[in-house]
DNA sequence: GTCTATACGAGGATAGAC
DNA sequence: GTCTATCCTCGTATAGAC
């Protein structure tokens, strides 16, 4: 029994073509480096996860480097379209931050490796990769909305800067600790639907009261 | 010209005693731990910045995961005391936070690369080696003082376990992105003495605000 | 106690068959 | 495109002189 390659039209056990292998190869480097940061992250352990050989990471990516920078920019794709999405400028400064931390915190629980990943590009390489990511964006957004609710009155009078950094600690934090906060009795499922919707509740809540400005006896006009 | 060991007591150049050099091991070791976390350390670049020869990590402290552990239990074992001796369960409930966040946030400014390990420990070890270092107190503490001002109705109805890691992350956070952070033009100096000090006040700024009850309408009596 | 020299294993990267 | 086998650098750890 023979078949031409026209009987079949594609062979026959291609389970894993060019873009599956990159994809499977991805979704397993962003756990070794979210977990271990370029340097000490694996290209064994990378190719044990997908199945795959070691040297389809050199086929596909060049290096382990190359990799890193893939894996990265992926990462933050997401992430990044979806803050852009908010226009943030048309909103009320306290809306649009409460927008802006929801989609946060929407992103990072559908991709909770994100915030480890991001912690060891700055820790280890300085933020040397991390720049190209323009994820920088995402930053200047969360200032923007601060500067101008402070200008506006309803946020208290905080240092933008400051306070934008601070912010994303009270909702990032959560994920990055939770390795060391797993150790705790109740910490068991921190990474469980029902406790990261919970934490997103709690981060936005702690963060909206933290700026809002304190009820303002001069109003000329209040509502509700 | 001779001289006897008498003479001199004690031989010329021990420039570095068995303590001495212990400890400029330890403080390279700090360094390099906090950036690239165990794994990715590399004990040929502490020896290099401490001048001594890589053998005497060897000879001090067993292996590379022997050092680690005895600089990790070096770092916490300043906050662990600064925080403990806090007393808090002799302040009311804002002033015991108050206090615990400037005690955590002076100790950090210390030694500002505690965050850092903490959270190369937390994701690459999964706690492992943080677990032994009793830090696990400073948590407690500070859970237990946002239950005690929940339960006075000083602090918001919130969720003290949750609260307390963000509010770690409000305050930590910033030393853990300050290597992404410097990518920005503002971020030039973010660990310089005058921007620690600020970043202390508005994260205590925003945290106290945070957690505050809004102002009870039904306040039995009133000063200010 | 401190150094130099070196053994040895781990891991990044490549060659070449299929 | 995918695999196996291999090279070779780098880094941990030790041996042994001083």
């Amino acid at each position: 029994m023979v078949r031409t390659k026209a009987e079949k039209v594609k062979k026959a056990k291609p389970v894993r073509d060019a873009i599956a292998t990159q994809a499977v190869i991805l979704a397993a480097a962003e756990e070794e480096f979210a977990q271990h940061g370029l340097t000490a992250a694996r290209t064994e352990a990378i190719a044990a996860k997908t199945g795959v050989a070691k040297s389809m990471i050199y086929y596909y990516f060049k290096d382990k480097e190359g990799l890193y920078r893939a894996v990265l920019e992926r990462s933050h794709a997401d992430l990044l379209q979806t803050v852009q999405n908010l226009d943030w400028e048309h909103l009320f400064p306290e809306v649009a931050l409460e927008k802006f931390l929801q989609a946060l915190l929407d992103c990072v629980s559908r991709n909770p490796k994100l915030p480890a990943m991001m912690f060891h590009e700055a820790i280890q390489n300085h933020g040397k990769y991390y720049k190209d990511s323009s994820s920088v964006d995402i930053d200047r957004i969360s200032i923007a909305i601060l500067e101008r609710g402070v200008a506006a009155g309803v946020f208290r009078p905080l240092d933008p800067f400051q306070s934008a950094i601070n912010i994303m600690g009270t909702c990032l934090f959560y994920f990055i600790g939770a390795g060391n906060i797993q150790q705790f009795p109740q910490g068991e499922q921190l990474l469980s639907p029902a406790m990261l919707q919970r934490h997103a509740e709690e981060a936005i809540a702690l963060v909206l009261a933290g700026v809002r400005a304190p009820s303002k006896p001069i109003a000329p006009a209040e509502h509700e």
